[in-house]
DNA sequence: TAGTTTTAAGTTTTT
DNA sequence: CTTAAAACTA
């Protein structure tokens, strides 16, 4: 936020002051095509963020004709802050990832391949509905195999019509069902993720007036993480490069680790010829981490093949060796964890969110978690929110997309029949099938067609629900109370509605009520005690800042689609802020954290099982990766034995640990870490601590005596952490005790049936 | 046909 | 062990 500087010297203007030498020549650098090597913690987005303003200040460049490319949203944030800090007229920049790229691209050209441009993005799991769809009954696996070679193929820029197929897959069946889930795809008008960037390119190719413009709309374009774009994106940077567009490309070719989702290595090592002139920096002074832990990931990385290789420097110098721990099982891993971090805590030496737990499959983070919420540790999963997938949210954006796109398939049968309106299978596939012969428009259909009066009358109901959330956001003046409409089937029961706030969440809210979808969740929230009307009530609190338009409910849906980290807010309400973070070592890139502990180096589960030749290399750089993230201390864990499947398994040490150069590593054995793990450490959260004693309570003993709980009993549930009673009350099926937790979240039990879930602690544990 | 119970299957990594 | 698909019952 700081005033723009003036420059005291006319060449060297203070913002480039803190740049080294290499990083300084890659700022300045203009006039042919540039590949800026960056090895880990090298600078690499301050070098993009400063030449960005060095762009605009000292070479009078328009905001608006640079185009940054990124990979991750949350890359694009903080590169458009960090910009915009240097001078704030990078505000107008066009800081995107490849996909919201695409979609901007999208939106406003898509009609040039009969697209129209209310479209919704199709996640993995719709692409999925609608291939089965598509191919009538088969097995589900099957399915899914298709659906993962078509995103593949488009990642390759291979049409189903392309001579080249076979290189994805040679089985006839191939090219018949990629195409016809095109041709179902195009009926319904919406887009997957590999039509983000793949039908641009084709527009761009086949209407060079569009092209041109689009040249001359940009004039430099640069590319973040280039190591990981794959051909179709490659395709699209080279569309979109004139004769005279600037391009600067920067990546690591040992920081490539997603060949599986269609990344091409060969764009970094071959850039120099397929953009012919271009220079090539590199940026080797690392400033993240300490020598022996540069040296330990690098001597990891230095058994692959065909690098470009460079040698990294540490600013920082010395420091403590990275430590290895060997462990008799996935137990003793998570307590050894847990220890060496709160210990570290309690001695002040470093606070929880210097701390970053990293393992190779989402599924090893259960039982961290488990551990932590035992030892009152504050943590926060990345990666894994499976917030979007879950049930309720799903059908929450299933009628939004419903309504924005009446064609869509895949919506339409997920919340036609939810709740059961006796709309049933036979009289959906009717429909889809009708709707195929004619305008594709379900909504039409649905509505003429011939069925039972059961239907007829479900079908009514949903569609009446579309329509007055649709009448909402056409009605300029929402302001005229959309009030909720008495809830039929609600008996106005005390319990928490969901209540809109401002914007789009007026819309979403109306349509969750009156599809009956917040009533079904409700319902289910009360028989087994989960939490989806408030996550649905998430939901709308994200939607208040958008909108209550047409167009604001489409860029929700697309910043949903694209940006699954947007919850960053809701971790903050939840005071996760300072905490550990679990995180896949997939999910750390771009990241740093003073403290690192890599879990889980065993054969077969990093590197995974069968992993050879090109893979384990792939791995390999994933190993570099992780370790790469940290600042100050390195701890790498093994286990002897683990469950996998619920079996266990004993376990080989990870190849990488023969890897890593002996004399950067101090190995510690198991019976001492063994012991250390057996010393209980349970440490309150400090300020998190909920207690509603304070609240003085009324008495209110007889119930109390008949549920067996009190008001301000403290407690603890395996899968909620630490909490404390603050209500018991009587109903029809017995005394219900509510629970408010630590984390802020709140369950009501019945003690006869869940009781034993619920364990009393002590106030002071 | 809706909801429940039984059985089988499966775990990379993500825009 | 946990989740999803198939089978079954009311």
């Amino acid at each position: 936020m700081r005033e723009a500087i003036p420059g005291n010297a006319f060449n060297h203007p203070d913002y480039l002051e803190p740049l080294n030498s290499e990083q300084r020549r890659a700022v300045l650098h203009t006039g042919k095509p540039l590949l800026i090597l960056a090895g880990a913690g090298s600078g690499k987005t301050r070098v993009i963020t400063t030449k960005i303003a060095w762009l605009i200040r000292e070479q009078g460049m328009d905001p608006r004709s640079i185009l940054a490319v990124t990979f991750t949203n949350k890359a694009a944030r903080e590169m458009a802050e960090r910009a915009r800090s240097i001078d704030p007229r990078a505000a107008d920049a066009m800081l995107r990832t490849f996909h919201s790229f695409g979609a901007w691209f999208l939106r406003r050209n898509g009609s040039l391949c009969g697209l129209d441009s209310a479209f919704v993005i199709y996640d993995d799991d719709d692409v999925i509905s609608l291939l089965s769809s598509v191919m009538e009954n088969a097995p589900k696996a099957e399915v899914k195999h298709w659906a993962h070679k078509i995103s593949r193929a488009k990642d390759y820029f291979l049409s189903p019509d392309d001579p080249d197929l076979a290189v994805i897959d040679h089985n006839k069946k191939f090219r018949s069902i990629y195409k016809r889930y095109e041709e179902r795809m195009a009926q319904i008008g919406n887009v997957d993720f590999g039509d983000l960037i793949k039908k641009p390119v084709e527009i761009l190719r086949t209407q060079p007036e569009t092209a041109q413009r689009f040249r001359q709309r940009f004039s430099v374009i640069m590319v973040d993480e280039y190591q990981d774009a794959n051909v179709a994106q490659f395709q699209l940077l080279k569309e979109l490069c004139g004769a005279e567009t600037y391009v600067c490309v920067v990546g690591d070719d040992d920081q490539s680790i997603y060949r599986f989702r269609g990344a091409e290595v060969k764009n970094i090592l071959e850039f120099p010829d397929r953009f012919s002139g271009a220079d090539v920096i590199r940026l080797e002074q690392n400033y993240r981490s300490t020598t022996p832990i540069l040296k330990a990931a690098s001597s990891v990385v230095d058994y692959n093949h065909g690098r470009l290789g460079k040698t990294l420097r540490a600013e920082k110098g010395d420091g403590p060796l990275p430590v290895l721990t060997y462990l008799p099982d996935q137990d003793e891993e998570t307590a050894l964890c847990a220890d060496i971090i709160g210990n570290s805590v309690k001695k002040e030496e470093t606070t929880w969110s210097d701390w970053a737990v990293l393992y190779r499959t989402n599924a090893q983070s259960a039982g961290f978690e488990t551990m932590f919420l035992r030892r009152a540790i504050p943590y926060r999963v990345v990666g894994s929110l499976k917030f979007y997938e879950r049930e309720e949210i799903k059908d929450a954006l299933a009628l939004l997309s419903f309504l924005v796109n009446p064609r869509d398939e895949v919506a339409f049968r997920r919340v036609v029949n939810k709740p059961t309106r006796g709309v049933g299978g036979v009289t959906v596939d009717k429909i889809v099938e009708e709707a195929i012969s004619n305008s594709g428009n379900l909504m039409e259909t649905g509505s003429s067609i011939e069925c039972s009066q059961k239907a007829r009358k479900g079908l009514d109901e949903f569609f009446k629900a579309i329509k007055d959330a649709k009448a909402l956001l056409d009605d300029t003046a929402a302001e005229n109370k959309p009030k909720k409409k008495k809830g039929k089937k609600a008996p106005a029961k005390k319990q928490q509605e969901l209540k809109s706030g401002e914007g789009l969440s007026v819309c979403i809210e109306q349509i969750l009520i009156d599809s009956g979808i917040a009533e079904y969740h409700k319902t289910q929230d009360e028989f087994s005690g989960n939490s989806k009307l408030s996550n649905l009530q998430e939901l709308l609190n994200s939607a208040s800042e958008y909108s209550n338009d047409y167009e604001g409910l489409l860029k929700f849906l697309e910043d949903i689609e694209l940006d699954r980290s947007m919850r960053e807010e809701a971790d903050k309400q939840n005071n996760l802020q300072n905490s550990v973070t679990l995180i896949t070592f997939h999910n750390t890139k771009g990241l740093e954290f003073s403290h690192v502990i890599m879990t889980g180096l065993e054969q077969g589960v990093f590197p995974r099982e069968d992993k050879k030749d090109d893979e384990l290399e792939e791995e390999r750089r994933l190993f570099y990766v992780g370790a790469t993230r940290a600042m100050d201390k390195l701890y790498l864990t093994t286990c002897a034995e683990r469950r996998i499947f619920g079996r266990t398994m004993q376990m080989e040490p990870s190849l990488f640990l023969r890897e890593i150069d002996r004399s950067c590593l101090q190995i510690e054995n198991s019976a001492e870490a063994g012991s250390r793990a057996k010393s209980m450490f349970r440490q309150p959260i400090a300020g998190r601590s909920f207690n509603p004693l304070n609240l003085q309570s009324a008495a209110n003993t007889e119930v109390e005596e008949r549920a067996g709980w009190r008001r301000g009993q403290r407690l603890f549930h395996e899968d909620h952490g630490y909490g404390a009673v603050f209500e018991v009350k009587d109903s029809d099926d017995g005394p219900i005790v509510r629970v408010r937790f630590d984390n802020g979240s709140e369950k009501r039990f019945l003690p006869e049936i869940q009781g034993r879930a619920y364990e009393k602690v002590e106030e002071d544990y």
